[in-house]
DNA sequence: AGTAGATCTGAACAGCGTTCACCGTACACC
DNA sequence: GGTGTACGGTGAACGCTGTTCAGATCTACT
């Protein structure tokens, strides 16, 4: 924050009486915001924290922020800035997708609980819609159908948000603990599972080394790659059907 | 709620000074709290309300349920009493995992909010376990390899909540609109993508008939049928590697 | 220079989760 | 049958929350 530094004599001198009060701003508030954000956590994050931060009366923060909802949406729509979804290139499509889930998940990731405000975020704001729509594009490249490409993006964000809200909602279960490390609990669910007795429970005492992975990535990757081979049956179910009529072969109803 | 019934005087006269005031249990605080819930919604579900929903002073809450949390936790745990996944049919694995996802999101649907709730709910408590320990049979008996079946429950029912909160999140932010219906706000959403300036959101405005679902259904319908799909290239892949050590050719390499 | 308008302050309100000293009743025991 | 103990419910309190509002203060334009 540079408006903590001294102000400078020989710039005092010459604009006399310079503001040494920075002006509020819902930019600085949100700034503020998230700083209270990484610090405290979603629970702690408090008009009054916020206002506190800034050195400033909590009142004050109402002339530029209608509510504590308005401040988090503002929240939300920072977490899209300068994200550039690339060209289609229908080669590549699974790729592209898989790296526009991976960025989604590394920007929510980027603040403490991030998760937990983007998920009660409007998902078609004016602000994210470029993303959206270059997500489409690829998806319509890659030969989707278009009721079917339409929806995957929503399917898409969903995921990416349901899985960093539940890896929020993680971390701060075990936070507070005092010897906290992934691979520690990681380690002690997946004995839990294994001690689960087996004439009830076969598979998943079988499964106990699966069942936890040892790094969060491993879940989300794996349920990304689900989703796309997914996607991509409905796009070789598309390219047959336009080619001959007919459909390969174990594509699956839908109902 | 047969408390509310007039003491029978026959009744009144044998056990003298029956007790009147029935005694407060978790089991009942937990009903007050659903009555609560899907009377006010989630914001507005608080200690105080629950207690005066059983004419109860809020301090009389906590010899019985430890904190709010807990209560949220005991209510969340309600949610699975009585789900019996079916035994695994390998030729109808597909239905099978729909319907369940079918199931799960019923039952999100029964109290206002639930999947609020249900988000921050710990996936492993022992009391859910039964149902994950049958849906991940299901998976095991299709033929999905061990670590794609242990994760696959993981995915569907985060993807299950997922989809039930944003329609708890959606359905808060139209309740109090004076004219709500659906098909109403589906319609605005409809003509607010077709209206988007074709130069910019070229896909976006041309599938706006697509990217709004008629019925909340359909979209979680198709979710659910991608993820299926997805998880049926993994049997594919599983079942010809096994009978020729080869691999179905459109697959998707794990990255 | 003086005034109009934006901006910030401090106090207040209603509600929240949680705690604690107190009280009444019911049951167990002598 | 009387007495004591332990449990369950009460009401008040604490510290926190989002939000509002009258008044003070500071900015900028005429």
């Amino acid at each position: 924050m540079s408006e903590e530094l001294p102000t400078p004599p020989w710039d005092r001198s010459r604009r006399r009486a310079a503001p040494v009060r920075v002006p509020l701003t819902p930019e600085r508030i949100v700034d503020a915001a998230y700083v209270v954000l990484d610090r405290e956590g979603y629970d702690k994050l408090s008009m009054r924290q916020v206002a506190t931060e800034l050195g400033v009366a909590v009142s004050a923060l109402y002339t530029h922020v209608s509510s504590k909802d308005e401040l988090l949406e503002l929240m939300y729509l920072r977490l899209f800035r300068g994200w550039e979804v690339p060209d289609p290139d229908p080669e590549r499509w699974r790729e592209q997708v898989a790296e526009f889930a991976r960025e989604g998940l590394d920007r929510l990731r980027r603040h403490r609980d991030m998760a937990r405000i983007s998920m009660v975020g409007v998902p078609f704001s004016p602000e994210v819609l470029p993303q959206m729509e270059r997500l489409v594009t690829i998806f319509r490249s890659a030969g989707l159908p278009d009721p079917v490409a339409a929806r995957a993006g929503d399917l898409l964000s969903t995921l990416v948000d349901a899985f960093a809200f539940e890896e929020s909602i993680w971390q701060d279960r075990y936070r507070d603990s005092p010897d906290f490390s992934w691979t520690k609990v990681s380690e002690s669910f997946q004995q839990y599972f294994k001690d689960l007795p087996p004439d009830r429970f076969p598979n998943l005492s079988a499964l106990a080394p699966h069942m936890i992975s040892d790094s969060q990535d491993d879940r989300f990757d794996l349920a990304v790659e689900i989703v796309i081979r997914g996607l991509a049956s409905f796009v070789e179910e598309a390219a047959t059907a336009g080619e001959s009529g007919g459909r390969s072969a174990p594509a699956g109803e839908p109902r």
